[in-house]
DNA sequence: CATGAATGAGCTTTCATTCAT
DNA sequence: TATGAATGAAAGCTCATTCAT
């Protein structure tokens, strides 16, 4: 229900100069959808859901990828940012675990999101780009400072990590996390793994 | 067209030899075509690779989710039977390391297993079942012994661990499997999790 | 209508085992929608006019230049056989005269014909090949023989000609030839133009 | 915003100032796209080319054949002027021929005006009547001169023979002209054509 | 007057599924 | 029993055209 400006409680249907409005339904709808659906969701439901004509959803995000990363972006950035409140707070054992779990509990709602990210589809790059040049360099300085105070003792390519914990997200299906916490047991897993003196 | 009975010991059956040879030819065909493109590949790319029309293919696996038990329970029957001669052979936690590995290399060449059985798709519940009653308990028989001896500290559900797996495998895209090891050596940090103290 | 043999008055919803019914209707169906509305005619309007599915279309015709083959190749290989005739029948220079005369009117009702010629789309590929080598020697033997005998001076490239005469024909519009002959004389304008000495 | 009337001499019309200049730019940026996409290239490309929004564009030009017109109009004109040159310059036969080929120039860089003409499209209306009222009285005169001078034996229509020539133009594709000449030798023999004695 | 956002019809193409033969 | 032709519902994408600002 976008437009709510209108100020009357008259036909909500016509446009609103500013756009900002239409593109922020959009990407609310296509959060929604995504997570409803996955990131294969028919471009039109996205537009129905935000109450737009396709033709507007194409004038703002020609590219499907351009609406998965500005769903997905300022999530990202938040993910990002929390870590160097993290580092400040803990020490860094307890900082790669906190924000590795912060950084689940942001991936399992993106039904699709791993899937697009190793898709191969060359629309979906932008979006494994920003995976590596902001969430892979994050974790990197967790797990080198966690290496350093010598909390944990396996080494692992971080992007490579981050891949992993966001198939483990993969929980499918309409309702998501009816499992009750299954990808936060599993990841749990991997981060203790990480502790382990040696592995195969 | 002789014998349109069963059971005679003459002439055997020459009708059900052929939806036999059919039916073989599908798997096959599906199987090959499921690695190739996944799980949701075109129908018609399955039967035409099997040199039969489409319709056989209905006859014979109505739903896809047929299709997909058939080609893959074998494999999965193999897989629960590998368990034993591990057992025999190494001491729990090994076997249960080497089982999982096993596991993990079955399912790493299945695109799209992962997916489909999270799909909640219903056309896939065959698929979770046969997942559930022969692959879980094997796992957890597994995990029973290790945790007895000692070896294993965590407990797991097996059902979980698997599907961590299968997700784990997820490599997605054309070329799987390119980044050479990936899932292997995350599910080996899963592994060594398993030996951690504590977790979380 | 297709399916006229169907035999009683009922529903003549049902399929034909004999797709060549529908391949007829299909092609019959294009034949008088580019007749009206040129080549570039969206395909559903000609899966409706066949009666048939768009699905059914393209199976036959999976390219649009499949189905303008179809519709033109066999006027084009009647006028392509019509020339022995000419030439067995008439002096060089008629035959010619009369053959382009024919040709011109077999091109005279195909709208687009010539656009879809020059379009330097590739669907169309296929349809300006089979102009080059079927009906541009034909009319280069006529010329030939018509230069042979001294009844025409100037030389043209046959299928530069073929391809004017085409042009000629673009009489546009729904209602073709409503300028009565138009296109008829300014043929023979052309053909004329052969007999003269010189030019330009 | 001074002076919204108009014709008082002092600050000269802004308002009307701007929309010329826009009008202008519009009828430059038509031309040009024309030129490289037919007259069928989308509005909206025009515009831009133009540095103007589409609603500019649909103002001053409500309907697509508004702005052919205007394009075209202005080279008519100067087509329509050469005329009286060529004949002081010339005897009429060589007059006939000379602006023909000066015709023939203007038009072979005109993709999609022979289409347009000829369309049907009532939306071409103005053009083709333009070209009846202007451009073919010229040709008729010359064709007049000829005929009386004893030049030329066969009479055609004015109106005719310039669609024609502008059909022979028809050169389509992506790579007008590619042909090299093919249009002119073409006109060339239809006006050798006009000096035959008989036709057909 | 100018702008360009919004709309939505319309086109192509793909595929799951049915069913006459 | 096997076949594959037929169907038609999607889905993606592109403009022409309108109209709030």
């Amino acid at each position: 229900m976008p437009h709510t400006t209108d100020g009357d409680g008259g036909e909500p249907r016509r446009q609103r100069a500013d756009a900002r409005l239409n593109i922020d339904a959009l990407v609310e709808a296509a959060k929604a959808v995504f997570a409803e659906s996955g990131v294969d969701a028919p471009v039109r439901s996205i537009a129905e859901r935000a109450g737009v004509g396709v033709g507007t959803l194409y004038r703002h995000f020609p590219l499907r990828s351009d609406l998965i990363s500005a769903v997905f972006r300022r999530e990202m950035d938040a993910c990002v940012a929390a870590a160097t409140d993290l580092e400040a707070a803990y020490p860094p054992g307890e900082a790669l675990d906190r924000w590795v779990m912060r950084y689940t509990q942001f991936v399992a709602t993106k039904r699709g999101l791993a899937g697009a990210l190793h898709s191969g589809d060359p629309a979906y790059e932008p979006l494994a780009e920003y995976f590596s040049t902001r969430l892979a360099p994050t974790l990197e300085r967790l797990l080198d400072a966690a290496t350093e105070s010598g909390e944990i003792s396996q080494r692992v390519v971080a992007g490579e990590f981050l891949g992993a914990v966001a198939n483990l997200c993969h929980d499918g299906g309409p309702t998501p996390s009816r499992s009750g916490g299954r990808a936060e047991r599993m990841v749990r897993l991997l981060l203790a793994g990480l502790r382990s003196e040696d592995v195969g």
